[in-house]
DNA sequence: CCACTTGGATTTGTATACAAATTAAATTAA
DNA sequence: TTAATTTAATTTGTATACAAATCCAAGTGG
């Protein structure tokens, strides 16, 4: 367990549940449980609190943050915000080599039925960070890559992803053909759509069935 | 030096320039320097990495990032995103106590005339943290947070906040006048406008004399 | 009964020492 | 001369040991 792969253990496995919501994390804990001194454990809870994947609990303790409704929408109004920015400044910038990487992301999601839940997070997460990456704006696309994982944490629920599945690839596709088309008002109109219809579909069953 | 404070002092001497934009770092320098073991450097350097206020430099050193009209334009651009929303999403929760102490601020500001560039940025900031505050959106203000301490790093050049200090004060009186009168579209507007006639002179300056 | 100390147990913070990796220079071959 | 390669120096990564702080529960006074 090196440096870099203890930071992306915990990290997936406090999305996976090992580490749950609101569980306080010591260092004496997670170093006999991945087998390493504490001064690995320490850099790595460093990075996740700065990221807001752990919060402080009490004065020095850090806690895996609960999960909240109010928290969900803001991650969702902030995306709503930041995306559509990172997509039009993207535009200009696409290419159809782009696209088709794309568009091969969309495939392997849609193929492959029997994807853990974290892996089609991730691979949704790749087919958008494929458009936004032609930005070329370094801030922003480290911003999203932040929320996103932020929000990634919320999506374990099984119904919300399978449910909304196909209604997703749908406007997946049709988001990529408005770009090939270019038509990048309608794309962002419909990135904005896709958004706020994940956020609202998430809040509403955070609210009816709190986690 | 206690671990949060070399943190802070870290942050505030890049802004300083007493480690310049394109130096690289490294913990024994640092350890040396002040005077403590590289322990608690590492756990600054961590933070300040994930925060952006420090970059890769090569596969394992760390570097300050230089300042470039590119990014600049982009952290601007971000911050025309979020602050309006900030805005409207603090908007109903505003009392005239907040508006009066975000005033008291602004009087702070403009009274106290050899203030340094860093502690007039700090207050700038606090005014305008002030009327955010009120979203209780802890994400929001976290990326703001975040954010400003990036445009910090740009905000060194003398003649830039000298010239628009005299503009940027009456916005702000103007700003604060409008939430009274809640007037909500009016004030997002003007604030727009005010961050990116910041952006703009800013940009401008960089581009005409690079950092 | 509640708020407030106080003690010990736990947990975090830091220093030092050493191992592993990276960097930079020197050397060699094309 | 240039590019690749090896070697030495530097720098980062990690473990252990100890100091400082925090946490929590038992005890005390109001």
């Amino acid at each position: 367990m090196t440096k870099a792969s203890l930071y992306q253990q915990l990290k997936q496995d406090i999305r996976q549940g090992i580490w749950p919501a609101g569980a306080v994390l010591n260092q004496q804990k997670l170093s006999d449980y991945y087998q390493v001194s504490r001064i690995p454990v320490r850099d790595a809870l460093q990075q996740l609190k700065a990221e807001a994947l752990l919060v402080m609990a009490g004065k020095a303790s850090l806690m895996v943050p609960p999960l909240t409704a109010e928290e969900a929408e803001e991650l969702y109004q902030i995306r709503l915000q930041l995306e559509p920015m990172a997509l039009r400044r993207a535009f200009p910038q696409l290419t159809f080599s782009l696209l088709g990487q794309a568009e091969d992301l969309l495939q392997q999601i849609e193929q492959d039925q029997h994807l853990s839940a974290a892996d089609r997070g991730a691979l949704n997460w790749q087919f958008h960070l494929m458009l936004y990456q032609a930005s070329h704006c370094p801030h922003l696309l480290r911003l999203l890559h932040s929320l996103h994982q932020q929000v990634e944490r919320y999506l374990g629920f099984q119904e919300i992803s399978l449910n909304y599945a196909d209604t997703s690839h749908q406007e997946h596709r049709e988001l990529l053909e408005l770009l090939r088309t270019q038509q990048l008002d309608a794309a962002v109109a419909l990135l904005q759509q896709h958004i706020q219809q994940a956020g609202e579909l998430l809040t509403r069953h955070l609210r009816q069935q709190p986690a």
